[in-house]
DNA sequence: AACGATCCCTGTTGGC
DNA sequence: TGCCAACAGGGATCGT
């Protein structure tokens, strides 16, 4: 769920809440989240008592700068969000890493656990960020960028679109919608998209993300996604293709389709998109 | 080397 | 109503 308009909320929500704020505690509860790191017991550790300078993001990756060469990580993974709450109020289920900065917690809830935080090292960093392409966002792909990441290949454009390697930060959810938004067939082999398919592609990947960022992301229901004081993101309604198998498309009124693609579930307008 | 298949987890949903 | 298989936003890894 968390894809890039997700992880970014995520990170402007949190910018007043930690950026100068210090790590005064932390709580780890499930230690099977420390992960990517050489020795994960070192989190703790190294993360304490630090003040965290300023938040990045590449791709799907927050990225805290803690200052002394250390940049605490967090990946959301399937079911990973932040929730910012006072101690008093009762935590969640599967709340599993707890920071508590002023007088307020900033709590890492995942219950399927495919998320991480780790506090690494340049080095370290460099290694966990290896194949992690231009941000979609921040560096967007040109159509020669996008040319050569897709030349030569096989794979369906989906498979293409959610590989981090050619363009960091889509998801399953975003790489329909682009692909929607751009008339092109998610089947299609990624190396037969002429030129102006390309440009088109090029055109929508920025454009969705900063579609679905402006709403705050999509909250595909009310116990994954949320924004970190607990409200829903807003693009669900807007999405013209993802989850609305055998509903009309917004642009055409042909029904949805829906077929198993990259082994993720994968939908697209057949009359809008070839 | 570049693929597809499989696995990591837990919770929800849909079909019987 | 109740049970259980199928499925879910991601990505690493392991075969072929």
């Amino acid at each position: 769920m968390p894809e890039l308009p997700e992880v970014e909320s995520t990170r402007r929500h949190l910018v007043p809440v930690l950026e100068g704020r210090t790590l005064a505690s932390i709580e780890v509860g499930r230690p099977r989240m420390l992960r990517r790191q050489a020795h994960p017991p070192d989190f703790v550790g190294r993360a304490s008592g630090k003040t965290v300078r300023r938040l990045g993001r590449r791709g799907k990756f927050m990225l805290w700068d803690l200052g002394d060469d250390l940049t605490l990580v967090v990946h959301f993974g399937m079911s990973g969000r932040i929730r910012v709450a006072d101690p008093t109020e009762p935590r969640e289920p599967h709340t599993n890493v707890v920071w508590g900065v002023d007088e307020r917690e900033v709590r890492f809830v995942d219950p399927r656990t495919f998320g991480f935080v780790a506090c690494l090292t340049p080095e370290e960093l460099d290694a966990a960020l290896v194949g992690i392409g231009p941000d979609a966002l921040d560096a967007p792909p040109t159509v020669d960028d996008l040319a050569a990441g897709l030349r030569g290949r096989r794979p369906a454009v989906k498979t293409a679109l959610l590989d981090q390697r050619v363009v960091a930060g889509l998801g399953n959810i975003y790489a329909d919608e682009v692909l929607h938004r751009a008339g092109i067939d998610p089947r299609r082999p990624a190396g037969s998209l002429e030129t102006s398919e390309l440009a088109a592609v090029v055109r929508e990947i920025p454009a969705v993300l900063e579609d679905g960022l402006a709403h705050g992301g999509t909250s595909l229901d009310d116990l994954a996604y949320l924004l970190p004081d607990g409200r829903a993101g807003e693009f669900l309604g807007r999405l013209a293709v993802y989850g609305r198998t055998g509903q009309g498309c917004p642009r055409c009124g042909t029904r949805i389709r829906r077929a198993v693609v990259a082994q993720r579930s994968t939908h697209w307008c057949p009359t809008c998109q070839r």
